[in-house]
DNA sequence: TCTGGGGTCCTTAATCTA
DNA sequence: TCTGTAGATTAAGGACCC
């Protein structure tokens, strides 16, 4: 009998290049050749969204301190981003991408992995894929993506980052080994500042160095879980699974103040805000959250979080505005200016029906949250409308509102 | 230099429950 | 009924990503 052959596997994950800046110098002739930020604006608290590469040749780079920025570019131009405007130019792209394949997975607003698998025959070998690729973005947007294809979504990934901008690669199974060997292994997913200060204080700056490190003495060093998702990184083993349709664990609105803020009146005014904002993007997607969740940063850069769970998921502002609020006072927290304040739910369950206060509310019922249990005995109580929701809930059957 | 905003995932500790 | 314990849940914080 021969053995079943699994066909071979091919991610492409596909990055826009300096995305936000690459759209204005794009509908903004004048600011073509000369260096782009996208982000705060000089004067105000806020740091860099994106950098086109004349401004990176200043040694700007996402994430950066506005100040900074302007520092080393003061001739720049400095812009605030248009998210509504970004947001349309992705769905052009997106729409592009799935003309391709059906298997898009969105990591952000500009980047996305894509299951190539099995589309050789249709469209040729991996190269001629991700020619394509980058050919019918910059046809209908005018704008630059680097791509990468192999074997797995970490191949892929490290793919589109080899060269940029606008360039492809593709990595064979048989040169996944070669292709990671020599790079840094800050190249590596999820490994930041803290794991890599671990690493160089071992002597691992290659991901052909970590390879030779038992996987016992990293464990040791980085915990079981860590240790062993970087050492099966550095031999090139990931997921090649591309899921569509990723359902968001949580919805939250932040702000951080140009000046720190003692007022309970401001603080409560701004918390007001977000809370709206956050329940309106709950109801227009359908999602309702059991957990309320505060944050809070103070001077100084000192941030803690509080949270707490509701007896009712909701998508009311006045709901999370209130549960919020009782975690800023309640919440034990020191009596300092505030820096940025943000408030979040999650812990997604069926909406909060509107006979709220028909329910058994009582505080170890509260605690222990069983919903159903609670819809369930709601419906004994005031029967067949309300059974039906009980039911309903029970089976993941219910609308959402 | 002085650090946004919106997320995910992980670890740890405390608390609850069977 | 009390006690000890293991496992689940909750809460807080940290690291990381784009």
């Amino acid at each position: 009998m021969t053995p079943a052959r699994t066909p071979q596997r091919w991610v492409g994950h596909a990055d826009l290049d300096a995305f936000y800046a690459s759209i204005e110098e794009r509908d903004r002739p004048a600011y073509r050749g000369r260096p782009v930020v996208v982000g705060a604006l000089p004067g105000h608290r806020g740091v860099v969204a994106a950098a086109n590469y004349r401004a990176r040749a200043f040694g700007i780079h996402s994430a950066m301190p506005i100040a900074e920025a302007y520092r080393r570019c003061p001739e720049a131009v400095f812009l605030r981003p248009d998210m509504a405007k970004y947001v349309r130019v992705s769905r052009e792209i997106f729409r592009i991408l799935e003309t391709l394949t059906p298997v898009v997975e969105p990591v952000s607003i500009d980047e996305a992995y894509l299951d190539l698998t099995g589309l050789e025959k249709l469209l040729g070998p991996p190269e001629a894929i991700g020619r394509q690729i980058r050919q019918r973005i910059r046809e209908v947007t005018g704008l630059c993506a680097s791509v990468g294809i192999g074997p797995n979504r970490l191949i892929a990934k490290l793919g589109s980052e080899h060269r940029k901008p606008d360039g492809l690669t593709v990595v064979y199974p048989d040169q996944v080994l070669d292709f990671l060997a020599p790079m840094p292994v800050a190249s590596l997913r999820g490994l930041g500042r803290q794991t890599q200060r671990i690493f160089s204080r071992l002597g691992i700056r290659t991901v052909a160095q970590l390879r030779a490190v038992p996987l016992r003495d990293l464990e040791q060093q980085l915990g079981r879980k860590a240790a062993a998702n970087f050492h099966a990184q550095a031999f090139g083993i990931a997921s090649a699974e591309v899921v569509p349709n990723r359902l968001r664990k949580s919805i939250s609105k932040e702000t951080t103040f140009d000046e720190d803020v003692r007022e309970q009146t401001t603080l409560h005014d701004v918390l007001r805000g977000l809370a709206a904002t956050v329940a309106a993007t709950a109801r227009r997607e359908n999602l309702s959250g059991s957990l309320v969740s505060l944050k809070i940063r103070f001077a100084g850069f000192e941030t803690h979080t509080r949270q707490r769970k509701i007896p009712f998921p909701t998508q009311d502002e006045r709901v999370i505005l209130r549960e919020a609020w009782a975690l800023f006072r309640h919440g034990n927290l020191p009596p300092k200016p505030v820096r940025l304040i943000g408030v979040g739910i999650r812990d997604w369950q069926q909406p909060e029906p509107a006979q709220e206060d028909l329910f058994d509310q009582s505080p170890k019922r509260a605690r222990d949250g069983r919903l159903l249990e609670t819809l369930d005995r709601a419906a004994d109580r005031f029967g067949k409308g309300i059974l039906q929701i009980g039911c309903a809930a029970k089976t993941d059957k219910l609308k959402p509102r």
